[in-house]
DNA sequence: ATTTCATGAGACAATTATGTCTCGTTTGAT
DNA sequence: ATCAAACGAGACATAATTGTCTCATGAAAT
């Protein structure tokens, strides 16, 4: 089982999520120390640095996955959905950013995944038109880069502790509704 | 006279630019290739990657500035001023961009300077609340925080050729203002 | 034609990042 | 108390990046 000490793992990964995030460029030996743990054991844990990102890709796909499962599960609309989603993605703005920018350098089965979501996403746009939430004459596309812009904006305000976690998930909500509503 | 030969300089910025804002860790050698020039030629024009940073930093920081002064000159309200300065920023999201990127690292001086073009933004933001562009109940932190993330997401549509720069730039617009304007 | 200057190519050293290995220590379970 | 697994520290080798230097070439100016 791996499952022996996940402490040291998850050190590491939110380690990496941190650093990574602000600095794509930061090495192994920083992420290590900065999870309190010996250059070493980084890599008893993980292949080297691409294998990290691999990982870190997963997790990020798969939390935020989890995440959107559980906030839709009970909703009484595509709206009412997609807000949820929103609101429940915004902790986890760490992740999702990280999958924004790293998209490029990741393998194809990833990709796919990810289009394969994107496209899910779009459906769901699609029917949130139609119940009014969005103003049907916007692409789809715009909609969906507005979605994750104010993501990441909400995510910015609470990590430089400019707003709570509730001011800036209402905040950003608000934004994007009214935003997008239009006309 | 350093104007002898502009155009490697330019070439090697705009690759730099163009790079660096893809792959953060994109080495020097590979933004001399993408400029069609030596590695050797590189280090004859910027003092190593700290010295191109800081020319890329500072360009970015004039050509904005610049922009926002043309825009704002012949503008009869705060409004319209911050209409003009958006619209004017979004072809040089690239800049715009890595700047907010690489704030973190850079010197001092530059430092000083952001925060000054800050403060004067936000004292516009101020202005455009009373003339009724903005909510009034909403704070600044977040008005700036989303005119930052629309002009990146306007860039975006425009990177991925998912919209032409003018449907991009009006789609941000409207859907920033329509945001904003709350209630 | 000659001179000048930016350049490309490549050799070279220094630095940094990465990956592997060993050894002694700590921790937790039995 | 004993034992095994996880760990930190550090040595080590390799690879990638960076910075400097030299030399030959080619284009533009004179």
């Amino acid at each position: 089982m791996k499952s022996i000490r996940p402490t040291t793992e998850n050190a590491l990964i939110e380690a990496a999520f941190s650093l990574l995030n602000q600095n794509p460029k930061a090495s192994l030996a920083d992420i290590a120390a900065h999870a309190g743990v010996g250059r070493a054991t980084l890599h008893r844990y993980f292949s080297g640095r691409e294998g990290l990102i691999q990982v870190l890709v997963l997790q990020a796909i798969n939390e935020t996955e989890a995440a959107a499962d559980k906030a839709s599960k009970h909703s009484e609309s595509y709206s009412a959905a997609l807000e949820h989603i929103f609101k429940a993605i915004i902790p986890l703005g760490n992740r999702h950013w990280f999958l924004a920018q790293e998209h490029g350098q990741t393998n194809q089965k990833i990709k796919r995944k990810l289009k394969q979501q994107n496209k899910a996403m779009s459906k769901v746009v699609n029917h949130a038109k139609i119940e009014g939430l969005f103003n049907p004459e916007l692409p789809n596309s715009w909609i969906m880069q507005t979605y994750d812009h104010m993501i990441h904006a909400a995510w910015e305000m609470i990590r430089t502790e400019q707003a709570t976690i509730n001011q800036a998930t209402e905040l950003a909500w608000q934004t994007l509704i009214n935003g997008l509503q239009g006309k």
